[in-house]
DNA sequence: GTCTATATTGCGATAGAC
DNA sequence: GTCTATCGCAATATAGAC
């Protein structure tokens, strides 16, 4: 029960900070937000931006699955499908979350940038090695650019959440959503198709 | 001579909020880097939003090249390719402006709200019916899902620019960076082989 | 641990001299 | 048109009572 304040603080940072930004979201905001007191704030956490930090690398820790040492031992294609899909389930567990890490990959907060550029630098390396491997194995077109079709996979994959607000706005006559499996599944195929070798 | 302020201003505030974002920078910084003084903002301008929007509209005004009504007689491809090289000029005119025009899309600022989602619903609608146009036409696969499709060109082309900080310093031990005009290339290639019927 | 009250800072905006 | 000085506000952070 004592521990509860801290908790709930820490969640209502992440759904005001997922939506607004940092800047946009006041301390007093989520102290109103998790029914507690603002000082509250510098009690658990020291400030606003350690509190923010917390948040983040929470976030980011859901990279982490992709991140794992197996990964690497699997196909080419299969890595790049489990990226899409480890995006995919950070956004399922809470609609803010993928919109988060993209946020962070796009403009990393001064105080977080050694931890970003560190976890993005290793999400990199994994994808770009699964392209030259991709490629060795006579998988993929010898003539891709790897850091290229890196950054372009990344595009389609956080592309989507980054612009979930506009694009699940836009057409609205047409009936219904896109839902995110279709999407990523959508993509995944048009990407392998486009770099496959022929 | 007597505007010349006014301009330096736009100028100063242009590059700071491309590279900081709204927030961040503050009327005094851009009255700084231009040389002025700050009450010259509330001057000229209105106010710190009022400036704001001037900027984006001008920087969201490159789009106009891609919202001319001839575009819609080129052939799909084509349609999407200028997509393209519209954001590449932009970019290549400024490199601080493709950023500002991507950041808009992920987070409209909310006294732009309208201009923004009026000028995307009409990139939007050119880029679905080029793809529409092209599955008509036997061109593309016929199991496109059309907005879908529709976000992943945009992701692929907007993601190189919105996450230009961050890849331009990935990767730093290869020799060169990435040429604009290449990833564009390389995409447009990409994502045409991943689409088209065969 | 929690609250109130407040210290402190930095911001956007403006009044008014020149 | 341009500058200085300052107002008013909102935000973070903290001291101190409970």
């Amino acid at each position: 029960m004592e521990q509860e304040n801290k908790e709930r603080l820490l969640k209502a940072a992440t759904g005001l900070f997922a939506e607004a930004g940092y800047d946009k979201v006041s301390i007093r905001q989520i102290a109103d937000k998790a029914g507690a007191n603002s000082a509250m704030i510098s009690y658990y956490f020291g400030s606003k931006e350690k509190l923010y930090r917390e948040v983040v690398m929470e976030q980011v820790r859901g990279l982490d699955h992709f991140l794992r040492p197996a990964i690497r031992k699997l196909a080419p294609e299969k890595i790049l499908e489990c990226y899409a899909l480890t995006l995919q389930a950070i956004h399922a567990e809470h609609p803010a979350m993928a919109k988060f890490v993209s946020r962070e990959i796009v403009q990393p907060s001064p105080s977080m940038k050694w931890f970003i550029r560190e976890k993005l630098q290793a999400v990199y390396e994994i994808l770009a090695e699964a392209i030259a491997c991709g490629i060795a194995q006579g998988k993929f077109r010898e003539d891709l650019e790897i850091r290229s079709t890196v950054i372009l996979w990344a595009g389609m994959v956080n592309f989507y959440y980054l612009a979930y607000n506009i694009h699940s706005k836009l057409d609205e006559v047409s009936a219904g959503k896109i839902v995110d499996k279709d999407y990523i599944a959508q993509a995944l195929r048009i990407f392998l198709a486009g770099i496959e070798r022929r």
